[in-house]
DNA sequence: CGAGACTATGTCAGTAGCGACATAGTCCTC
DNA sequence: GAGGACTATGTCGCTACTGACATAGTCTCG
């Protein structure tokens, strides 16, 4: 019964050998971008993942308190991840604090929803401007057997999702301009 | 520290009287489509509510081994659901079982990670015809104090979304079908 | 008049996830 | 050589959320 999280170390360590630390940078990004994790709860994830053989380690000196332990992949966690892979995704209960804002909106000042969404909409061109930028590095559109594919096609829908609500933000700040009572 | 639970159910009650059940009901749909809670919390909830004054409610009888409890909203609780509506939401970390697939998807057997998003694009186009049918409901976009402007609105986004994630699904199912090493 | 769906409230155990606390070596800069 | 950022692992308590269990009256259809 392997978490989702313990399915997202696995998608990292599938790409090389890493210490839990490094494993909670990746998970502020770039995988952050659609699965985080504070560092304590992947430490406690690796323990699962060991004791269920998903994993191995090797110990080097490092410094602070204890040796660094360097995790890999096991021949089962690839297994294991692989058969995740195309497994249709468990359904998530969608929550999404703006739209139940929106939903409460009418009685709400408008020119405060205004600004809600101005700032909003500020903040998605910000993130989808970097997308835009992180775009550009790739030359084309990896294959599909490359490693990078994976990164790029996160970002396609990244760069996708931000493009749906820059204009959910502009349509809302227009009905709130539009006809002032 | 009402949580936002909390604030989805105050907006729901400002819109009418409810008992918990049929709070649980609308946390199925419409509201369930961007904040869900099953029946259980949702009477916790409740109960913290009422403690901090923001609800409260006449008994009525009606079936079962309690009285029914039909909750209505205090002015305590619509003065906080106000100021609540147009605070900035409080960031949720984003979490996509779909988008880490696809990170990770350049592992996979291309056939088994098509038939994935063939599966992904074909829910996502009944949504989308479930929403266009919802949306033609409406005889125009309602007016910013109106209730069903919220609803619209957030109807809006999903609609939005929907299309989004539609456009996604395609891409990559033209990327895998593309270039077939 | 019986079966089954619906209305209605609640508890409890468990998992997921967050933020703070605890510890300590290394490396860089001033 | 002192101070601070960075590397590195781990624990603990709290909140959010899920699913199962428990109970029981009403309403509808055959």
């Amino acid at each position: 019964m392997t978490s989702t999280l313990g399915f997202a170390i696995l998608a990292v360590l599938a790409r090389g050998d890493r210490t839990g630390y490094d494993l909670a940078t990746a998970m502020r990004r770039p995988v952050g971008y659609f699965w985080t994790a504070g560092h304590s709860q992947i430490h406690a994830e690796l323990q699962k993942l060991r004791a269920s053989g998903l994993i191995g380690f090797r110990t080097e000196h490092g410094p602070g308190p204890q040796d660094k332990k360097v995790y890999r992949l096991t021949d089962d966690g690839m297994a294991a991840l692989r058969e995740w892979i195309t497994e249709p995704p468990r359904e998530r209960p969608e929550r999404d604090e703006l739209v139940l804002k929106t939903y409460a909106s009418w009685l709400a000042e408008p020119e405060l929803v205004r600004r809600l969404f101005a700032d909003q909409l500020a903040a998605h061109e910000t993130r989808l401007a970097e997308y835009e930028r992180e775009e550009r590095i790739f030359g084309g559109v990896p294959a599909a057997g490359d490693p990078r594919f994976g990164n790029y096609a996160a970002l396609w829908c990244g760069l996708s999702y931000e493009r749906h609500r820059v204009e959910w933000c502009r349509w809302m700040l227009a009905r709130l301009s539009a006809a002032p009572a």
